[in-house]
DNA sequence: TTGACATGACTACACTTGTAATCCAATGTG
DNA sequence: CACATTGGATTACAAGTGTAGTCATGTCAA
């Protein structure tokens, strides 16, 4: 089972739906855009086959077939290939270099080496 | 001076050129890629502005207008924007735990982070 | 000088994407 | 029960993309 590629303004809708279950016009609502254009986007998330719906009345409620961490590990992979190379680390030194974070957020990080670290080990 | 957004084959030329000036035929060469492909993409990158040339006899040098820095930081906003909500701190974390990193990786990243948390206060 | 060849300019074309309108069937309302 | 309404299915359509062919011209070899 492939994971099918999503565009962006697909991937607006699965934000939405990956938080739970929806209704089209939920959906349109959530994100400020014309329900025609919501419709659409919807088929052909389904059509894909990264998208399910269940019937509700005269009604399709919308949720997730593929989990929302699937498409974050794809969609990173591809980021990293593209602009790193596929080398992660410049990729990690450039985000730390560029971003502004909270000592606590740098200590969450610090953690994380650490243990990453031991368990290498 | 906006930074024009380049689709992927367009930013696989990029990549060869980021690395020095190329002739049409050096950078198909370079990539393996159709000849007649590349010169439509070489100048669709010319009319964005992304990319100069110099003749040279009877062909065309090109070079980068646009440093691969303007691209990585534009790239990265937008991955960042995409998949984590802006958010980078957890793009980072998802970096870290999903990457295999050497201990020399990890200590480089450590002492960034040190610094950061130095500069910072 | 003339013709073969190489190279950029222009043209082609199907597929995707974003945006939405129209069509049609089910549903609820008076 | 008939009809207006609502919501999904189908259709539309321009712009962007990937891939490459044709046209025209300049250059180099004979």
């Amino acid at each position: 089972m492939p994971t099918p590629p999503i565009t962006d303004a697909e991937w607006e809708l699965m934000s939405v739906l990956w938080e739970g279950p929806r209704t089209a016009l939920e959906v349109a609502e959530a994100l400020d855009r014309h329900p025609k254009t919501v419709k659409t986007l919807l088929g052909r998330l389904v059509r894909k086959g990264v998208l399910r719906y269940r019937e509700d009345g005269n009604r399709y409620v919308y949720s997730p077939a593929i989990p929302r961490q699937r498409y974050v590990k794809e969609e990173s992979a591809s980021f990293i290939e593209r602009v790193f190379g596929g080398e992660t680390t410049p990729a990690l030194v450039h985000f730390v270099r560029s971003t502004k974070m909270s000592s606590a957020e740098i200590d969450e990080l610090r953690k994380l080496l650490d243990e990453k670290q031991e368990s290498e080990r």
